[in-house]
RNA sequence: GCCGAUGUGGCGGAAUUGGCAGACGCACAUGACUCAAAAUCAUGCGGGAAACCAUGUGGGUUCGAGUCCCACCAUCGGUACCA
């Protein structure tokens, strides 16, 4: 009696459709666990063998969840705007809503073929307009509350095709289509006060469950850094110049200062600029080039002094230069710094390069001042200041404290915190995204559509290509950008910019919530119930922007009373990248893509699932091995046989019962710890032991079946059947064990002597230290290498090691 | 450079968190079944004749280190002058 995987797992998979067995259900009294997996974005390749991954993985403890109790909510649905699709458009003139609804089929297919336990009454689609109606509602009220703004700031600008591009578009400082090269060019756009939110979101990190490292990513990318704004004196006005640090307490070592290229202040004393032309030279230089030319030019500094005007430092009052150069960037601080050659590396390398003066305000503990520096010297923890006055002898976190007051004192700056992290630009000149619902009206500036005309659709075209000087395609519409101003009536136009990708993948988990919801983007008490997900999972290639983006609409959500958690995730891990089998990542040009519907149609999904759980641990990359594979669909088909040699007693055999308790506790330990692979070792040595036995009892069976359901749902539910139970495997209780079961009558202890193991015994769980030292000293080997030398120690960790010191 | 991770048999990896290193699987070898092969089943499988030696390298702490500390090396991922 061989198992048909492909029998019996289609007939499972029809019948949980037909049956809604999964889907969440609407009895808000019963304990709820929110599972939650990235949803992906259907691409014409299908899915890949990493999606499957992280699905496997939560499907696996959301069917535990549900076995133990718990009203389980396991969404799936469609990150459906995007690029691809957009330029699979223009290439081949086919809409992209046709290309991303053949693809959706074809992913949810694919989906549904590895028995997932998702909850498909409520799948959803960003690009469904009842789904984007809310999208560009959140948009209007991050409007109203004065935190989406028009500003000009440059985008990657293709040459060759007249074009904005993506980041990713871009390829060696070249466009990836055209291989035309790709400036900078300044546009009108929407952008995100996220900045806003910046110490809230670093802040609410504390109370929250997700792997450490992805709250470091989260916080490394907000960057904060305290330090000081000051006052830089310009000679011969009244006017400063205000530069931000993070070291005040090298401030007596700042021997000339530097703008940045776009800085404002050139402007304003043009006039005064003795070498204008040179410095405008430059500007226009730094101008031309690409984000890419910059950091690849970064190697060698660059800079003009800007000749006719010097600065005074506001300690020493010694006059010094003002350079310009492109290492300082106007987008970071106030865009102008004090250059403290001696203990900065840029200032350090540019002071060398043109020969400006070095001056040493620090040197390290317990160490002489060098005569002339090699390196600078930057360690903070480590510096005491010298040469500057009343810092003089002070550790340099005191000396910052020390200087700052002085600043404060004096009113020559302020204590000061800075973020890395800036706002968020949400405009792409774009097709296949969002409109962004805004009027622009002469009379009354941008007004947003009024919500009760929502969604605002996006229109059906036939040219998908760019509009003139990379404007959004959505410019040539004349028609659908004619509109009336919605404030004062007179004629008006509408935006033509689309939003993000991810602006839909912000907030979906809310709207799984109550995905048909047409009043509201998620009803209240359905937010009451659910909110927040529990638990989610995804890439680490996600755990900065998207989780970011996603938390900050949250907040926002949360300020304006929509929602009634400070945060959208209590709980969030990742899992590893599945790789090729030559250990390199999977792509069509090495060769090494591994389909999911092959692995599925030679070995079945249950295989194909606990495979993917086996290979390796969860959180870390894996190579993909044909041969492993086999192993676990050998393991399978192994369980199946086990129907062979069953037995009718109702209990577990005296001979396993601590072997199935420990299992229990084993598997649902590693369950909810993410240790899958270990979890599936614990399956196989129990198959082996029943096997080796030739028996396994009708209660051994059963509780291993259960066990096992979560992960091989399709055959444990067969067997069950077979087997004659009547209830569903799934619809069972989740198994329990008795912690003293766990343990074991008689155990084995190590002894080992100067803690290299030479032999062990065997006592009772409960022997004393007496009972156990007898039985040491008349062990054979023990006695006879102990016999003669002196007994410095004997140490006993009740139930793990006896280790005699001897000399 | 910085941030994050990883390093254990031929390979993927275990190790109750400081207590028997190599669980489980793959590959391989031998045997059984077969006319034969595949599948299946059984046995073995870090090195060494042994004492012993072995968890990237070198130090340290400890009765005891894959696990903790210090210094380094290698690989992978992210990021780019953030003052």
């Amino acid at each position: 009696m061989a198992y048909n995987f492909k029998e019996v797992e289609t007939k499972w998979q029809k019948k949980w459709e037909k049956e809604g067995t999964f889907n969440a259900k609407q009895d808000y009294t019963l304990p709820k666990w929110y599972g939650l997996v990235e949803f992906p974005y259907p691409s014409g390749q299908g899915l890949h063998v990493g999606h499957p991954r992280s699905y496997t993985a939560l499907d696996i403890i959301a069917r535990k969840k549900r076995m133990q109790g718990y009203n389980v909510l396991y969404p799936m649905g469609f990150d459906a705007f995007g690029l691809p699709a957009e330029n699979y458009a223009i290439k081949n003139h086919v809409h992209p809503k046709i290309t991303t609804e053949k693809n959706v089929n074809h992913f949810r297919d694919q989906l549904k073929s590895l028995g997932f336990s998702f909850d498909w009454s409520r799948e959803i689609n960003t690009t469904d307009p009842k789904y984007y109606k809310w999208t560009q509602w959140i948009f209007i009220q991050l409007f109203k509350k004065g935190l989406a703004y028009k500003t000009t700031m440059p985008i990657n600008f293709c040459t060759g095709c007249k074009v904005g591009l993506a980041n990713e578009e871009v390829v060696n400082g070249v466009c990836e289509r055209c291989g035309s090269p790709v400036v900078q060019k300044e546009k009108s756009q929407w952008m995100l006060k996220i900045t806003e939110y910046a110490q809230r979101l670093i802040d609410d990190l504390d109370d929250l469950e997700y792997l450490d490292k992805i709250k470091a990513q989260q916080k490394n990318w907000i960057g904060r850094s305290e330090g000081a704004e000051v006052k830089f004196k310009i000679k011969n006005t009244d006017d400063t110049l205000l530069i931000y640090t993070t070291r005040p307490d090298t401030l007596f070592g700042a021997t000339y200062m530097v703008v940045s290229p776009e800085h404002p202040f050139i402007k304003k004393y043009e006039s005064k600029i003795e070498n204008l032309n040179e410095v405008k030279e430059y500007q226009e230089k730094a101008a031309m080039k690409s984000d890419f030319e910059r950091a690849e030019l970064n190697k060698e500094k660059t800079g003009v002094e800007i000749k006719g005007i010097k600065a005074i430092n506001p300690l020493t009052n010694e006059e010094i230069p003002i350079w310009i150069s492109d290492y300082v960037l106007i987008t970071y601080g106030t865009g102008a710094i004090m250059a403290v050659p001696a203990h900065d590396t840029r200032d350090f390398e540019f002071a060398k390069k043109f020969n400006l003066p070095i001056k040493q305000v620090i040197k390290p503990k317990d160490e002489k001042i060098q005569e002339e520096l090699t390196e600078p010297f930057t360690d903070v923890e480590n510096g005491i200041a010298i040469n500057s006055e009343f810092l003089d002898g002070l550790e340099s976190k005191d000396a910052i404290k020390k200087v700052i007051e002085y600043l404060e004192e004096n009113k020559l700056g302020t204590k000061k915190v800075n973020y890395k992290l800036r706002d968020w630009v949400f405009s792409r000149q774009r097709y296949w995204g969002e409109p962004i619902p805004m009027i622009y009206c002469e009379d009354c500036g941008w007004v947003p559509v009024p919500e009760e005309e929502l969604p605002l659709k996006l229109p059906e075209i036939e040219d998908y290509e760019p509009g003139e000087n990379g404007e959004s395609p959505l410019a040539k519409q004349t028609e659908w950008i004619k509109t009336k101003c919605p404030h004062c009536g007179k004629e008006a136009k509408r935006e033509t910019d689309t939003m993000p990708q991810w602006a839909g993948s912000s907030w979906y988990y809310l709207r799984y919530m109550d995905p048909h919801n047409d009043k509201e983007f998620v009803s209240k008490e359905a937010l009451k119930y659910w909110n927040n997900v529990d638990w989610y999972n995804g890439g680490m290639e996600h755990t900065t922007l998207h989780l970011l983006y996603s938390r900050f609409w949250h907040k926002f959500l949360y300020d304006i009373h929509q929602v009634p958690t400070k945060e959208p995730y209590q709980k969030r891990t990742s899992h590893g990248m599945i790789l090729g089998g030559n250990g390199e990542k999977m792509s069509k040009s090495k060769g090494n893509v591994i389909n999911p519907d092959d692995i599925v149609k030679e070995f079945g999904a249950d295989s194909f699932r606990v495979y993917e759980m086996f290979m390796g641990p969860f959180d870390q990359t894996a190579p993909w091995s044909m041969e492993s594979i086999r192993g676990c669909s050998k393991f399978l088909d192994r369980v199946w046989q086990m129907q062979e040699i069953l037995t009718e007693e109702p209990g577990y055999s005296k001979e396993f019962e601590s072997m199935m308790h420990k299992a229990i506790k084993k598997v649902t330990n590693d369950i909810e710890e993410m240790k899958f692979n270990t979890a599936v070792a614990t399956f196989m040595t129990m198959v082996n032991e029943f096997t080796k036995a030739k028996k396994i009892t009708r209660g051994e069976y059963k509780t291993f079946l259960q066990l096992l359901n979560p992960f091989a749902p399709h055959m444990t539910e067969e067997i069950w059947s077979q087997i004659g139970e009547k209830i569903e495997i799934a619809k069972t209780p989740w198994p329990t064990y008795e912690e003293e079961k766990t343990i074991d009558e008689e155990i084995e202890i190590p002894v080992q002597i100067n803690g290299k193991l030479k032999a062990t015994i065997k006592a009772n769980k409960d022997a004393q230290r007496e009972e156990i030292d007898n039985a040491v000293e008349s062990n054979e080997t023990i006695s006879k290498l102990i016999e003669g030398k002196t007994i410095i120690k004997k140490i006993y960790v009740p139930g793990k090691i006896y280790n005699i010191v001897i000399k």
